[in-house]
DNA sequence: TGGACAGGTC
């Protein structure tokens, strides 16, 4: 063989021989075979490039096509040499036959991570996104188990302070759904940082966000078996986890619910841990979702007899419990008792009396109640409870009100957000104002509102129905200058007849 | 300080 490299024969000879061959006379390989040339290509690289080649001399070749597979196998076998490996990724990104995936970029972000280069592998994120291979879940996994390896070199301290970071990344994880990394970090690294009952509580807190009861089960099992005692915010996670996410209908259902949730509370207290407000917050929540106001006002006595104070949750859901029965007369009167008892109604708790009054188009009380809660404070009505009142108003027409609110909801600095505006464009639609509900489209989009596809689809029908084409190309105009698109199959398919 | 509870929409 002419070639200077010592080829192991068992490589594609093609292959060999292309790359044996000067650079001034380029090729084309129809196709390369993954596994064999992605070992000659990494062997040819870690021999003969240098930061001060280009990576074609280094190949000896030019037009190369890499096929996705190829290209992931020969990064996979430069994982431990990161410069070659993103030297010779950025030369492919520049190949016209070579389109990297999103598999090819998370292998070299992952080098880039082992060797601490994070602000690299970040742009590689953000360029992901811009060339349309959307970062995914694996991208981020791959990110989180490099930072979480390299946390041991910065974070110097006790045991217990590694254990808490360790408790915050768990956490972190399993409030963003990745509950099965934050196992695997758990299991790695536990006989390091050492577990309490923290960790395990946000791990079976995590199981049960996820539905998925076994794995939850699991780790309290574990939990006990190396010897720590759940406490009451265990035991909390746990009556959440089983009350939350089950359905109430028919009867027997809720029953059953109920009685699980009790023996929950036996087992607490055999176990020497008191229910506290939480607990019995999350009973009340299940009253309120079957629509049991008796139950949950004897549930309130319950609590009152056994020393503990009801929170704001634990008003609120009883509040709401009265207000979908219509008794909300009793909640109103619930509302003066917390006051009393020096708990402070929330939105949320006055959120429960709008949507009561709106479902009667009582306008008279959801006004009142709207003054007063403003005289209170103006930050007090959450974005939600200005959505509610703008829907209602907005509906019996009463539009004066409407501007109030809307008046407010900027004072107030809240806001208004996608939700208000949407609800605000479709009412002044459906009333034919379609000058009025262009105006606040422009302006939503001039906020950096993305508005709905629907929003413009009812928009744009309305326009062109009513002959209001000098309008709808003001609008369009606006849309091109902020490069917003609704999909061209609905330009195409809408948008063909009125062109000329 | 960093683990749990009041829900929104149709």
């Amino acid at each position: 063989m002419s070639c200077s490299l010592p080829f192991p024969t068992r490589h594609s000879t093609r292959l060999t021989r292309f790359f044996s061959s000067t650079p001034s006379k380029p090729q084309l390989i129809p196709s390369l075979q993954p596994s064999n040339d992605a070992d000659l290509i990494s062997q040819i690289l870690l021999q003969h490039h240098n930061p001060f080649h280009s990576m074609e001399s280094s190949l000896q070749l030019h037009g190369i096509s890499l096929s996705p597979t190829l290209l992931h196998q020969t990064l996979l076998r430069l994982h431990s040499f990161s410069k070659v490996a993103f030297a010779f990724f950025s030369w492919a990104k520049t190949q016209p036959f070579c389109v990297p995936d999103a598999v090819a970029y998370n292998i070299v972000i992952d080098i880039l991570g082992k060797v601490k280069q994070f602000d690299v592998a970040w742009q590689l994120v953000v360029e992901m996104d811009q060339v349309g291979r959307r970062p995914g879940r694996n991208t981020f996994r791959v990110l989180i188990r490099r930072v979480f390896e390299d946390m041991g070199c910065f974070v110097v301290g006790e045991d217990d302070e590694g254990c808490s970071d360790m408790i915050y990344l768990v956490d972190t994880l399993c409030k963003y759904g990745y509950v099965k990394v934050a196992t695997e970090v758990f299991n790695r690294k536990k006989m390091e940082f050492g577990v309490n009952e923290r960790v395990y509580t946000v791990l079976i807190d995590g199981w049960w966000k996820v539905n998925n009861r076994k794995m939850a089960e699991r780790f309290f099992g574990e939990m006990i078996e190396v010897g720590i005692e759940p406490n009451v915010v265990t035991y909390n996670v746990v009556l959440n986890g089983m009350c939350r996410r089950r359905s109430l209908h028919p009867e027997e259902r809720f029953e059953r619910t109920v009685q699980d949730a009790r023996r929950v509370f036996e087992e607490m207290r055999d176990r020497g841990v008191e229910p506290d407000v939480t607990s019995y917050s999350i009973l009340l929540h299940v009253y309120s979702r079957a629509h049991k106001p008796d139950l949950s006002l004897d549930m309130l006595k319950e609590m009152r007899r056994e020393g503990i104070c009801p929170s704001v949750a634990s008003y609120t859901s009883v509040v709401k419990c009265l207000c979908s029965c219509g008794r909300v007369k009793e909640a109103e009167e619930l509302v003066e008792e917390m006051a009393g008892n020096g708990v402070a109604p929330s939105a949320v708790t006055y959120n429960c009396f709008f949507k009561e009054y709106r479902g009667r188009k009582d306008a008279d009380s959801a006004l009142a109640l709207y003054r007063k809660m403003k005289g209170i404070s103006l930050s007090l009505p959450s974005m939600h409870t200005y959505n509610i009142l703008v829907g209602m108003f907005v509906k019996l027409n009463r539009m004066e009100i409407v501007e109030e609110i809307w008046d407010d909801m900027k004072v107030s600095g809240a806001g208004p957000d996608l939700d208000s505006y949407t609800l605000l464009i479709h009412a002044l639609c459906e009333k034919d104002k379609w000058k009025e509900a262009c105006q606040f489209f422009v302006e939503m989009i001039e906020k950096g509102i993305l508005p709905q596809k629907v929003t413009f689809e009812t928009l744009y029908k309305g326009l062109i129905q009513s002959d209001m084409l000098r309008t709808w190309r003001r609008l369009k105009k606006k849309l091109e200058e902020e490069s917003i698109s609704f999909g061209s199959e609905f330009e195409q398919y809408h948008l063909k007849p009125y062109r000329r």
